[in-house]
DNA sequence: AAAATGATCAAG
DNA sequence: TTGATCATTTTA
């Protein structure tokens, strides 16, 4: 069933953790697209130095990180692809969790066909283990933008919980900008998938 | 190793 | 108004 408000209305490495295992869903003109979250990030908490919402200051971008939790938050990175995030916690703290990775469940013609290179069975990962490709196959971008995810655009299936020792914590990826708080070990992995964008060492 | 590529933001 | 930046991916 659907996860409801209470679940994302919480500090974001505590959703992040729980969002491991679930089922991000995103029904598209094509058809339902699903897979299972398998790397996550969080952000934000006044002193993270990474978080867009750093410093509390509420731009054109980030402004759905100020909104109480349960929203999709997507940017353009480099140019080229987008990022998947989710807003948590309460309104008017700026927080978010950024979806990594996932391994594909349903749909996965249509997300090969909304990969820009071609997939083979050799390179099957390559479909959805980063966040660029990720939004890519499952069709996010702009328009998502602020999408409610107790609606039924785009929501999470919830699923059983994955054993702590499944999980694996290591700093964020490609934040060397943020002084100190480019080590905290902020990214969670489940640790056996194939799908992660880095592998867990 | 390095190019690709454009929305966003802060400075002016 | 503009120049620098960027929570990445691909190809080589």
């Amino acid at each position: 069933m659907k996860l409801s408000r209470k679940f994302y209305i919480r500090k974001p490495l505590e959703v992040a953790k729980d969002l491991i295992n679930k089922e991000l869903v995103h029904i598209t003109k094509q058809g339902l697209l699903s897979a299972r979250i398998v790397e996550v990030e969080a952000y934000g908490g006044g002193k993270d130095l990474a978080s867009h919402g750093f410093g509390n200051k509420k731009t054109e971008r980030n402004k759905i990180m100020f909104n109480k939790g349960g929203y999709v938050y997507t940017y353009m990175i480099y140019g080229m692809y987008y990022c998947f995030n989710i807003v948590t916690y309460k309104k008017d703290i700026p927080a978010a969790v950024l979806i990594r990775a996932a391994e594909p469940i349903e749909g996965i013609g249509i997300m090969k066909k909304n990969r820009k290179i071609k997939i083979k069975e050799k390179n099957f990962i390559n479909l959805t283990n980063g966040p660029g490709k990720l939004s890519q196959a499952m069709g996010f971008n702009l328009k998502c933008y602020g999408e409610d995810l107790c609606s039924n655009r785009i929501y999470i299936r919830d699923s059983d919980k994955i054993p702590e020792y499944e999980l694996g914590y290591t700093p964020r990826i490609n934040i060397d900008y943020a002084g100190d708080a480019s080590q905290y070990p902020w990214r969670i992995v489940l640790k056996k998938s194939k799908f992660l964008s880095k592998k867990f060492v």
